[in-house]
DNA sequence: CTTGATTCAGAATGATCGTTCTGATATGCC
DNA sequence: GGCATATCAGAACGATCATTCTGAATCAAG
């Protein structure tokens, strides 16, 4: 009956959240778009409405594969210390190879780039943040039964401190070449925590 | 000779910062500029060259002005944790009186906004990474022979993972509205350092 | 092979971008 | 009061923006 596509519409988000990723929602234009995910100005409109609705894939694709990848060893069950530092750790590695300074994180750098009147938007970021401080919680929570946990704080107060700490983390390795920092950084990050760890 | 000036040139720059600030560099136009400094296109351009022009003399103002007004006591010869507290607690109170969710800080916005090829705002940003990690570095060496440092960790490590944690606070504080959170998180960041802090 | 639906490449559109230019207006000095 | 000079408001420019549209190319089904 019809012509075949020629993309696949996961394959599509995932380019372009490549593209706002690194380059943000208004240093992205359409053009850009078509050039980077190949696919034509009539398919992404037809996908997605617009610019927004794009973005908005874009973000939703990071969250449930990316962010599902790197942060779903903390929201296991079991999860405690170790995984919360394989999260950071992780990361940093990737980002390392990669080649730094990088694009940071997508979520934070949208919470900085987009303005607070975009509802849409910020709701998508503010749940990604309480997935984050649940998940370290959880964590953190499963840590403390375990007696792994240093800090006598309270876990959900933790998990604010590492959720907020992250966002500057991902942030700085934008400007950063220098992998040790990002680690030297994560290490006094958690020994708050970490028993045995310096004090 | 001359008709004179309605504008005085710090002002220029003093409201193309707010603006900056608060929007970041893509989502500002030069006719934004026009509306929010008063003065004409021609006078801009005069003054500055061109739209990136403005941004650097913007960044510059916040750098000279509004940073060292803020980090100027942890920069003091005789300072401790004392002007460190002070200073997240001094720019949460202002925040919360201004309005949460805030600009957050200029200089974290263009660190995550501003591409890593454009080399002259990186250097400025690096610059004040650096101004920030020495300052809370000074003061760190102070407070530990002072004897009220808690943490045993290297003054250098301490600065560097209080410089890369404020960038996560005003990050979040652009999204939040619960100036609690943002004491809470600093409250987490300094029970290391503080003696006599819960652990 | 023909048909019909759909994707494709790129032109067209109106708006807005950064930047430049034009003439009118206002001010300090003679 | 005139002259010179700088600022003013806004038009004008070409480029690019997001979005829409057009006609040709492509493929599945008959």
């Amino acid at each position: 009956m019809s012509r075949t596509k020629s993309y696949e519409k996961a394959d599509l988000a995932r380019r372009a959240m490549h593209r706002f990723w690194s380059h943000g929602y208004y240093a992205t234009s359409i053009q850009d778009l078509v050039k980077v995910t190949g696919v034509n100005r009539h398919g992404l409109y037809a996908e997605y409405g617009d610019k927004l609705g794009v973005f908005v894939a874009a973000l939703e694709q990071y969250f449930e594969n990316f962010v599902g990848k790197a942060f779903g060893p903390v929201e296991t069950p079991g999860a405690g210390l170790k995984e919360i530092r394989g999260y950071f750790s992780g990361l940093i590695d990737r980002a390392d190879a990669a080649g730094l300074p990088g694009p940071g994180c997508f979520a934070a750098n949208t919470m900085v780039e987009c303005a607070p009147q975009e509802q849409a938007i910020c709701l998508l970021i503010k749940q990604h943040l309480s997935r984050l401080t649940s998940g370290f919680a959880q964590a953190l929570t499963n840590a403390k039964a375990a007696g792994q946990l240093r800090s006598a704080a309270k876990p959900d107060d933790l998990a604010l401190y590492l959720t907020i700490s992250a966002q500057g983390l991902w942030s700085f390795s934008r400007t950063t070449g220098d992998a040790a920092l990002l680690r030297r950084y994560v290490d006094q990050l958690l020994a708050p925590l970490e028993t045995g760890a310096t004090p």
